[in-house]
DNA sequence: TTGAAAGCGCTACCAT
DNA sequence: ATGGTAGCGCTTTCAA
């Protein structure tokens, strides 16, 4: 607990000044600095221990090199922390660092963390929110560069640049798979509209069924919630005492909490997954599609590249602030990535 | 993108010195400065929005009112996300903020994360982890106040007070459930051992049976893993073509997911939960817990407490850094809790 | 009651 | 090549 070494404490162990140690430390010292004394002064600060004070760095260069992450929950709930990982890792390869405040869903306090963020001179700010929805952007945002992930701008005039999954493709190469495998009544267990996620899912749904020339039966689509008992309820209207040829083959989850539900109902019915029913989820969540029994064939959210994708943006921006009015575009769109597993197979023959 | 207004801004709107506006702000004007100064001062703030710059205010004040946590993957992994919540909880209420850095499981990345936050003065530092382990305490750590949550030193003459749960006790008392629903047959699913975990859960369910004079027998505890897949086959194993009186008459397993995988094994047999099948989980998994079907007794973390324990524990040595020596004891023990949900009940009667 | 000045640790610009 | 100095925004002491 004792105090660190300052750039002065270095200063006098290599009989220097204060000035050549920190242009010889910030690589400035050839053409400056005597050799000799270069040499002294790195080895004096290595004994030492020395690190620069990043605090009095930051009031001295007005930028500290620090992005601040707002999240809405991502820290607090199971979901969607690869965002932040992905965005740290582009961060840290480009020399800057990320801290992350969690508001856990409370927006009343969104703007007291952005103003400590502010306070503490983060250079640029990024929201990321558990799952896509629309937010209202905290003014302090408009101070700093900043971006947002998951999330937009819900006014109509956006300000800000934001990074989102594509989910209507994503919603219909999930279908195609299915079709391909020659599926064509094809259930939609769809979340709830509360997540602008569900319809553009369902989007993606229709789509798929058009461009195969077949009807979408809008029958088949139920609005069922995000969770496992809502799978199983759903699945179970869907086939308990339902007579084989009026049975979906396939059903289609907004998630993979709800493929779990599916897999249960199949599993107390007598159904095998995937000969006599096709389970698809979305999300590939973590430890639970990879390890379900079956493994869940699902639509895997690009979390760590939308991450990547939005630090990325923020840093271009900050760091090409002189070159101005680069950006134009206002939306980035990462595609989902299919992976295929055990829980879909062919149309059973009946 | 414009600059904040500083302390010498208000002081001109308000016509007076800094060092009133300092006074005033910081609730020291009383007996100093008049009070309609005071008034001015207070009005020319608020008009210019005035806030303190948070980094003038450490490097003066030698230090910043934030705390340092430091993940190994609590961020970017779906669990125990609320110890991060509770933390921050108590330190918001105390004044102070919090500030995450999440090394993503690679200890290399300690120091350097540290150091980071050590530069930025942070005023004490919180190490926590995914599941219960023993950690190499970073070096850093101890140069300021610091306290470990969901970990401990692995040295045998430990620094740092670390806050962790009673899994002995919530091993015990989670047979004890079952046992006092009249199973004795009680299947273990016991995670593996590479988590210090596992093992003490097994020492519960030992004590349980040892206390109701009952033989625990060693035979039924199988260390299994901890994901739905590992539920799945070690349930098939107990259950699958083993007649009724050979089965257990409950399963208790280390966390919620084993206990899914069992909830599928059940269901692909044809047994009824808790009916024919008790299933005990551990962890009250958010989201999985309890919306499972049949929704999941289950011994609940203490996640929150384990945060909002630790933070205080770091908080009050911090300030009470005066009357020193008060810290004698290095270790708090969070009880689990019992959640009574539908899986279990009582022994089927045969 | 008020204002001037020092200093937290650092870098950049001056003189030397 | 080197060292002195100003100043980032703030609080605190001291003089007026």
């Amino acid at each position: 607990m004792n105090r660190k070494a300052t750039a002065l404490d270095v200063a006098k162990r290599a009989g220097v000044s204060r000035s050549a140690v920190s242009l010889v430390l910030n690589g400035r010292g050839d053409g400056n600095v005597a050799k000799e004394s270069q040499d002294r002064i790195r080895q004096a600060a290595q004994e030492l221990n020395y690190s620069p004070n990043a605090i009095a760095l930051s009031l001295r260069n007005q930028r500290s090199r620090v992005i601040g992450i707002l999240s809405d929950e991502v820290v607090v709930s199971p979901f969607d922390g690869n965002i932040i990982g992905g965005a740290d890792d582009v961060a840290r390869s480009r020399g800057f660092v990320t801290v992350v405040m969690d508001t856990e869903r409370d927006t009343a306090r969104d703007a007291s963390a952005i103003e400590t963020l502010l306070d503490r001179q983060v250079d640029g700010l990024m929201y990321v929110t558990v799952g896509l929805k629309p937010i209202e952007v905290p003014q302090g945002m408009l101070r700093v560069p900043s971006v947002l992930a998951n999330c937009y701008d819900a006014h109509p005039e956006p300000q800000l640049h934001h990074v989102i999954p594509d989910e209507v493709t994503g919603g219909r190469e999930a279908t195609d798979h299915l079709l391909q495998m020659g599926h064509t009544d094809i259930a939609l267990l769809a979340g709830s509209s509360d997540s602008p996620a569900a319809p553009l899912r369902v989007q993606g749904y229709r789509d798929a069924f058009a461009t195969a020339g077949l009807n979408a039966s809008e029958g088949r689509i139920h609005m069922a919630g995000w969770d496992i008992d809502a799978g199983y309820h759903g699945a179970m209207k869907l086939l308990d005492g339902v007579s084989p040829s009026d049975r979906p083959t396939a059903i289609m989850c907004a998630n993979d909490r709800l493929a779990v539900g599916v897999a249960l109902a199949a599993a107390r019915l007598g159904l095998n997954v995937p000969t006599d029913l096709s389970i698809m989820g979305y999300d590939d969540e973590t430890r639970i599609a990879d390890t379900m029994v079956p493994a869940l064939t699902t639509m895997a959210l690009p979390l760590r590249e939308m991450g990547r994708a939005a630090m990325t943006t923020l840093l271009d921006a900050l760091e090409g602030a002189d070159r101005a009015g680069a950006e134009t575009t206002k939306e980035t769109m990462v595609p989902c990535r299919l992976v295929v597993r055990e829980s879909t197979g062919p149309v059973p023959t009946r």
